[in-house]
DNA sequence: TATATTTTTTCATATATTGAAATTGATTTT
DNA sequence: AAAATCAATTTCAATATATGAAAAAATATA
C-alpha cells in the first residue's frame, strides 16, 4: 500500500460547509421545487397540469412553467390528445449517464441479448443497492406475455433471483447482518421469510451456480439468476432470465441455468475477475 | 371504425398557445439552465465546480448552488476526495420513469398511421424474431387493393423489407451466422438467396437509409422500410410501407423511402435512441 | 344556449437568484 | 517553515425574475 492516508479523513479544500442542511439559502428554491415535480411525475407516471398542480400544492401557472421548461429539454412529455405529461426520453438520457462510469452495463449487453436469444426470455442486469436489487439493464423477449422489470426497479435481496445469487456469494455474518437490519417481506406464499430456510436456500444456490426464484416475489413469475464478480472476487452484480411459470418450466430450468451461468462467468472474465470453482 | 373524429385535427382545450418557442418568457430561466448543467455534466461524466463554471460562462456560485440543490435530490454526486462531480443515482432513477410507460406498439401507432396517411399505404411496425420478422402493429391503408400482414405473422428476415432493414444494421458476422443456420428459402424470381447478392443488397441499404423489398416475398408487392433503434443503438424493430407494385412506382420510391426514414427516425429518438447519422 | 373546466397569458410585486468579493483551508512554491 | 497560490464556500447588496391571482380563450358538459 504506497499511500498512508487512505485511512485518514478526507479534508476538502477551500471554505468549509457551515452549516450543511435544511433551511439553506445556498440551494435555488426553483430548482429544488421543480425536481420534487419531477419526482412526483415520475411516481405517478401519468398526469394533468391541473392534477399535479393541486397535489403538490402550487398554483398551476408554475407548474405550467416548470413542466414547459423540462419539455423543452425533453425531461418531459406533452400527449396533447388526452392531455396529460409524463416524464420524457430526455430524462432517461441523462440518468443513464450515471451507469456510464462502470462500464458493466455496455459490456453486459451482449451477453444479456445472447441469453435472451437462446431462451427466448427476458434478460436483465442487476447491482446490489443496500438490501436492494437495482435493475440496470434488460434484453425483452417477444413473447406477449412476459415479465417486466423495468431499468431502475429495485426488488429486495430476498425475493429475487439476482438478489440470492448475491447473498449466496456473500459472507454469512454480512447475510445475517441484513437480515437482522430489515425484516424480510412476504410477497407471496412462497416467499423465503425465516433465517433457516433463505440460508438454507443459499447454501444450495451456490453448490447449483445458480439462483431460482419459484414464485417467491411475485406469483406466476420465475426466474433464474448467477454472481458476476469483479477483480477483487466480489460478487458485484448478477444476470437473470426471467418469465412466466408456463414457458420456465421445471423440466428446462437446469438448461436455462447452465446458460445464465455461463452467461454470467462470460461477463465476470471481460471485467477482469475469476469465476469460482 | 366508431371514432370519426380519428383524422381531426386535435384541439386542445384551455387558452391556446400564443408562440411556442425561443424568447418564451413562460419559460423558468433559473430551471433551464440548471438543467443546460446537469447536461454538460452528463457529458463530461466527470467535472470539478470551477471547470464546469468556466466551460458554461457561468459564476462558481451559481453552479455550486446548482450541484447542491441536485445533490440534496441524489441527482448528483460529490467525490470529496478527488473534488469532482458527476450524475447520480437520483438522475437515474427518475429517468427510468421513461421506460416502464409505454410499450414499443404503442409509441409506434402515431408514427403508423401518419406514415400511412402521406403514402394512402399500409404501414407495418415490425420486430426481429429469429431469423424472422415478427409483425406487431399496422395502419391499414383505404384502398381495395392493399398489403395484408396479420398482427402475429412471421416473415423470414431476407425476404421482407423491415427485415432487410434489420439486417443491414447487424455486424455481418451475426448476419452470416443467421444464413449459416438456415437456407433462405426462394420464395419468388426476385428472392436473394445467395450470400453475396443479399450482403451486396445490405450495404446499399444501410448507404441509402431504408431497404427496398421488390417482389422478394409476394409477386406484384414492394416494400419500403427503415430501423427503429433503442437506447442502447440496437436496431430492435422497423418500421414498412407495403402495398402493390402499380401504386409503389419507381418514382414514388425515394419520396416514401425518406417518409419511412423520417418517420423511424421519430420513433427512435422517442425512445431515446440516436439514429445513426 | 349557458355553465363549468382546463390550459395559457398577462401583470404587479415581493422574492429569490445572481455575481463580485470576502473567507477559509489545502496545496504548492519560495 | 513561511508565504503565496488556488479552489470551494459564504456573505451581501442589487436587481432580475419567479410567483400567484386573475383574465383570457378554448373545449366539455348540462
Amino acid at each position: 500500500m504506497t499511500d498512508g492516508s487512505q485511512n485518514a479523513p478526507i479534508r476538502a479544500r477551500g471554505r468549509p460547509k457551515a452549516w450543511d442542511d435544511k433551511t439553506d439559502q445556498n440551494t435555488i428554491k426553483s430548482l429544488d421545487r421543480a425536481l420534487d415535480v419531477l419526482a412526483r411525475l415520475g411516481d405517478l407516471e401519468e398526469a394533468t397540469l391541473s392534477g399535479l398542480a393541486s397535489d403538490l400544492g402550487q398554483s398551476p401557472a408554475t407548474i405550467y412553467r416548470v413542466l414547459t421548461t423540462y419539455r423543452a429539454h425533453g425531461f418531459t412529455e406533452f400527449d396533447p390528445t388526452r392531455q396529460v405529461w409524463s416524464i420524457g426520453a430526455g430524462a432517461f438520457l441523462t440518468g443513464a449517464k450515471f451507469m456510464r462510469r462502470t462500464s458493466m452495463v455496455e459490456r453486459a449487453r451482449p451477453h444479456l441479448r445472447a441469453l435472451m436469444e437462446a431462451t427466448e426470455e427476458t434478460a436483465n442486469l442487476g447491482v446490489a443497492k443496500d438490501a436492494d436489487v437495482l435493475f440496470l439493464s434488460q434484453s425483452e423477449t417477444f413473447h406477449a406475455i412476459r415479465a417486466f422489470f423495468p431499468p431502475g426497479t429495485l426488488s429486495p435481496m430476498h425475493a429475487s433471483g439476482i438478489g440470492k445469487a448475491l447473498l449466496a456469494e456473500w459472507p454469512q455474518k454480512r447475510v445475517e447482518a441484513m437480515l437482522a437490519a430489515r425484516k424480510p417481506e412476504q410477497f407471496t406464499a412462497f416467499t423465503l421469510v425465516t433465517r433457516d430456510a433463505l440460508l438454507d436456500d443459499l447454501r444450495e444456490t451456490q453448490n447449483r451456480g445458480y439462483s431460482f426464484d419459484a414464485e417467491e416475489k411475485n406469483i406466476g413469475m420465475r426466474c433464474i439468476a448467477a454472481p458476476v464478480f469483479d477483480v477483487y472476487g466480489d460478487a458485484v452484480a448478477g444476470l437473470s432470465i426471467s418469465g412466466p411459470v408456463a414457458r420456465i418450466t421445471d423440466a428446462r430450468i437446469g438448461e436455462i441455468g447452465a446458460l445464465v451461468r455461463a452467461g454470467a462467468d462470460a461477463l465476470t472474465r471481460e471485467l477482469g475477475g475469476v469465476p469460482p470453482a
